[in-house]
DNA sequence: CCCATAACTAAGCAACTGATTAGTTATAAA
DNA sequence: TTTATAACTAATCAGTTGCTTAGTTATGGG
């Protein structure tokens, strides 16, 4: 009945998401988007409606990408080393091949603020309480921790993870392992 | 010979840089700080050259302001309780009375990245390693830790504060202390 | 009082933003 | 082949950005 499309969704949604990863929201224009994605903006805006559209899709490829190494997380029968790992995972991934961009989700909860209450804010943040419910899982591990401990580390770990998403971009490799190493220490 | 400014050059400076760690470089138009700042665009560019001169201006302030905080740090002769303070203060200052900004040094080291070098970064970066090596003169109080124990405590406390010093805006108070706290047991 | 001079106001600049439009082209069912 | 329809292109929309300019107003030494 009528023209096919000439691009495929999939492949120009993964263009978009490392364009919003490396820059921001805001800072990624419609024009490089459409020069990123490959195609004209009225196709993008056919395909995801408005730019918040293309990049809460943006958030959901994120999440499936990071959902590997979420998944070792949880499958990890060894308390605490198995949080390690995701962290030592997380920066490696932030950082692939090219300069880190820190995590999608962080950056974006940091450029929009908490008072800002949006789909993509309240999406972030939700996906936060995730990591730290994995976290707590993953320390229930060790059958000598009471509930209070529990919590405690899963707070203290879940900071240090948003806080080192967000901070590993401006910190050279080492540093960034020695802060790993040191938040290990005492848990 | 000529007419008066009609404004002070400091008052009006000190609105436009809460505007800027409120919003960010690049949220912050000219317009929002016309409007904060109670005066002409002209007379912003006229004061301070341009939106860039202003911001550098405005950075400059907030490191005075900073500088009572960073002046108890100096001072202690307690080991670590001292650094510990400075977390707890720096916490009480970047929220004060309202929505927590954050710093604004890194906030803006954030918001620009480590790959676009300019003055503002550069200064920002340096402001940075200055408090590092007042963490590391705190910790030398201690005089039975070796210099590889002092360089490394240091690089995860300036990491633990830089980090914290983004995240602090996004997460609740209770879950910002439980992180201080913990980040102090093993140091 | 006069007037050079600097501080002011408001309008405007080109470039960019997210989003839309009118017009053209390819496709596949009839 | 015809034709309805969706996918495409490029121009354009109004609004905003950092910054400038032409024109007006206040000031204080002569």
């Amino acid at each position: 009945m009528a023209r096919k499309k000439q691009y495929n969704e999939a492949e120009v949604l993964e263009k978009a998401m490392f364009l919003f990863w490396s820059n921001g929201y805001e800072t990624t224009s419609t024009r490089m988007l459409e020069k990123e994605m490959g195609i004209n903006q009225f196709s993008i805006y056919a395909s995801f409606g408005n730019k918040e559209g293309l990049f809460v899709e943006c958030v959901k490829l994120y999440k499936q990408k990071i959902k590997s190494i979420t998944d070792i997380l949880e499958e990890s029968k060894n308390p605490i080393t198995g949080i390690k790992q995701y962290f030592y995972d997380f920066i490696e991934f932030s950082g692939k091949n090219e300069i880190p961009k820190g995590c999608l989700i962080t950056n974006t909860i940091n450029e929009f603020g908490t008072a800002k209450e949006t789909v993509i804010t309240n999406d972030a943040i939700s996906f936060t309480q995730h990591i730290r419910s994995l976290f707590y899982n993953n320390l229930k591990l060790d059958v000598t921790k009471d509930i209070e401990t529990l919590n405690k580390q899963a707070d203290y770990l879940i900071v240090a993870i948003a806080s080192l998403a967000v901070s590993s971009k401006i910190f050279p490799k080492e540093l960034v392992n020695t802060y790993i190493e040191h938040t290990f220490i005492n848990i």
